[in-house]
DNA sequence: TATGAAATTAGCCGGTA
DNA sequence: TACCGGCTAATTTCATA
């Protein structure tokens, strides 16, 4: 149900690389008809493995031009689904996580600029299971890209 | 050179949500022809708003199970470039910033377990410039997401 | 806006484990 | 039988002018 074949990698591949390239084109890469390649692509969307197709965008350009990850320290035992739930209302989380060690989660956060992101911080830091925050502010994005299509091991 | 109005934000924010719908849908939404849509996307993609197209993969299903946050600390200074080089060559490294604070860089691996990521790291502490690191496994993925369209502030 | 070219998509058939 | 791919045709979409 889950079984991803050599030729789903490579389709996986060039749709990573252009979400916005033909079934013919990634079909001739491959070897196969149009057709065939969208009966793999329509399964890899069904069983999960492909979530689906998004723009890249400039951050930047937009106008998000600071960010910062946050751990964030909780008081108590809190489950992860009721940290997801008080972070999901704050828009200027792109990404949140819950890991080992000292903190319990880290938090990814991204905003106009300074005045912006210490608003941000002090509107995450009022959720009542939050009990101390350790931000660490980003100076530069050096690479961003999506895992290869195989591990290397 | 770099402006984007609303209606920009509006195609942005349908081709976040699905980089394959058409021209003729999205100006179908934002009350604009399809050859319309297309010159503002051109547009886009020319003053680097939009970086391009990718396929959101399910990093399980592609054996890309164990994740970690690993804080860099290098020996004197280095240039962000150079370390920039030093990290494009590990494929498990998705993601890495340079950071204010202790540490100089944070660096976003991936890998298919815990062995992997192990190893991964092995070869990030033997790059020359790295002289100690901190790493944060993660345990569960809360929350990821695309920055919204426009700032909230 | 309109037109030719290209892509998408569903249906049908054959080969194979 | 179930799965997978190729082929065809109707429709939609694209990229010109």
């Amino acid at each position: 149900m889950l079984r991803v074949d050599v030729i789903d990698q490579r389709i996986i591949s060039r749709l990573v690389a252009d979400a916005r390239s033909s079934y013919a084109e990634i079909g001739k890469a491959v070897s196969l008809s149009a057709p065939a390649v969208k009966r793999r692509v329509d399964r890899l969307l069904e069983t999960g493995v492909l979530r689906g197709f998004t723009a890249v965008v400039n951050p930047e350009a937009l106008g998000w031009g600071t960010e910062a990850f946050v751990e964030v320290h909780c008081q108590g035992n809190v489950s992860p689904d009721r940290i997801r739930q008080r972070l999901e209302p704050l828009p200027e989380v792109v990404a949140a996580y819950t890991v080992s060690g000292a903190a319990d989660a880290i938090v990814h956060l991204r905003a106009a600029n300074i005045h912006h992101l210490e608003d941000a911080l002090e509107r995450l830091r009022a959720v009542d299971m939050v009990s101390r925050t350790v931000s660490t502010v980003v100076l530069s994005t050096l690479l961003e890209r999506p895992p290869a299509p195989e591990p290397g091991q």
